[in-house]
DNA sequence: AAGAGATGATATAACGTTATACAAATCTAT
DNA sequence: ATAGATTTGTATAACGTTATATCATCTCTT
């Protein structure tokens, strides 16, 4: 009987229902969660597998979706790799194996079997900042290409003809399309694009560091910089500092992503900001699109872009 | 047959344990953790409830449990809670009833009553950042109180006098400790505590702005200034700029927390680094010695207190 | 060749739910 | 008063494991 008021289903008469909730409240009964999951085949939980959770970027994202998660009453089970494709492998099939109703996860490429596979399998998936159009889920991205274009035409716009680069990762999304806008708005503008002045290498502080050495020891280097992301843009930073070269009076500097410490740095510095809690927000209602409803059209394959927005302040000045 | 290998207990022959394994892994089995954890009645997860995730303090810390954790074969469910007690207790009950096998978290102290009870309960938790003793769980802190006489002192061996504090939450122990930190080392060297140099308010933006300006609108402003946490320094910073003051040459700072762009801020920021990584490490791993053994030793309720440690940089002066 | 001990196959309870089934009891309307 | 509908009590299977028990069979030692 007591199934039939808590499971709400069958019939049974309002007394009885008080009775049943007045018993349940007093025993304080609480349902154990694991049987129920297994029963049902649903955990109300979801998997989240970013690179990392110290810079800003993810971190707000990962706190946009256990925000909108909780809301919805889902609890969030983390995972960061450390761009370690094996260690992303491990998580995402530790993650399926703990019976997550969904993941929601930057994927690197190199796991695009896995992911192919495991759509098949019809597991809920949402793909963050990723290219990997051969696997059936929705992709939520950001206007990459679009950005940095918008932030070389800026730089262009104050009369800058010299404009380096310091790239990320090619092999991911963000890094390639970053490289590719700011490539575009130079050739569009009849400006070469002079290899000398890209720094290459992955997301990370080192490869970033060296790379702006080398850009600023050249013997004509760029008037501007546009850095692809945070802790590069800590790194160029750091490095300018140690060359002793002013930003802004002798290097114009356009930043990826918009932590607050660029606001009260002097100069303050013009970024590209990506609204992280919008894309947290699309992910997550797309999973759960995807686990109630697979065949909605809010959870359709396919990608969804997300505008960005250039934040002017003081970093550039016009030559 | 199969459950004597797979489970390990029994008896069989090495042949009928390879046959067993051949066979699983021709089926791809893979044991479903739910209906394990139902019959084990462990989880295998753990919960940790922090704040926030945005600041670099917690952050790290998190960071840190999750890649501890990992090497343990635990998985992490996270919460934050905006400093919202509320929020705190929902997501220690909801934890609780997902059978984590254990949490940690930074409580507030309004929820203390619902702990001693958890505790009661043998749930194990470890705490930190917090003086809760009355709580039966083991904590772990930082020696704030020694960390803000310590900045202090450095101060004072400066050559400064009037020294100002934006001071955090007074109900955190952090918050409490920090500032009463500063006023033994104030006291100690026969300076009296001038009430108007305390910024008092919660660990947040606003408030640290108001409070810094404030101060800095005193007619005779405080020469130095120690800032208790990583976003009233982003608070502090961006007022004076405002202010067009100048750090260091008009006001010397001290900041607790040490994310990576206090380094390459212009001056360097003088920072109260706390090692997160060591923290999280020793929360982690005793938390899962509660959860295993809870007589040992490791797992003993009490606090555990871990130093910090001064960082000089540029942003002191010499008065 | 006999007995001890190891191994094999198979069955069973338990973890705590949810959902369905069926018979018995009660209520409603004519 | 009685058919028809609703409500109640109770039993049951299923989710997928782990652990124990039983009994039959095989292998080794003496």
């Amino acid at each position: 009987m007591a199934s039939r008021v808590l499971g709400n289903y069958g019939s049974y008469s309002e007394r009885t229902r008080e009775h049943v909730l007045r018993a349940a409240r007093a025993l304080n009964y609480r349902p154990n969660v694991l049987a129920r999951s297994l029963r049902l085949g649903r955990t109300k939980a979801i998997g989240v597998v970013v690179s990392n959770i110290v810079s800003y970027h993810w971190t707000t994202f990962v706190r946009g979706i256990e925000a909108s998660a909780a809301q919805h009453g889902y609890q969030v089970i983390l995972g960061t790799t450390d761009d370690q494709a094996d260690t992303e492998k491990n998580y995402i099939t530790a993650l399926h194996e703990r019976n997550v109703d969904g993941i929601i996860l930057s994927p690197s490429p190199e796991n695009e079997a896995m992911l192919i596979k495991l759509a098949k399998e019809e597991f809920p998936m949402v793909l963050v900042e990723s290219d990997l159009s051969s696997v059936n889920a929705p992709r939520i991205n950001v206007d990459n290409f679009i950005a940095a274009r918008q932030a070389t035409n800026y730089l262009l716009s104050l009369g800058h003809r010299t404009i380096g680069i310091i790239a990320g990762s090619q092999h991911l999304a963000s890094g390639y399309d970053r490289l590719h806008g700011y490539k575009e708005a130079l050739t569009t503008a009849g400006i070469p694009v002079d290899e000398r002045f890209i720094g290459h290498g992955a997301y990370r502080y080192e490869d970033a560091y060296q790379a702006t050495q080398r850009i600023m020891n050249l013997d004509a280097p760029p008037t501007a910089l546009l850095v692809c992301n945070e802790s590069m843009t800590g790194a160029t930073l750091q490095c300018l500092k140690d060359l002793k070269i002013q930003v802004r009076d002798d290097v114009s500097i356009i930043a990826f992503d918009d932590p607050a410490w660029t606001s009260f740095f002097t100069p303050a510095l013009t970024t590209v900001r990506t609204p992280r809690q919008e894309v947290a927000k699309l992910a997550l209602e797309t999973l759960l699109a995807r686990i109630s409803d697979p065949d909605s059209e809010r959870a359709a394959p396919g990608e969804r872009i997300i505008a960005t927005e250039l934040v002017v302040r003081e970093s550039c000045k016009a030559v």
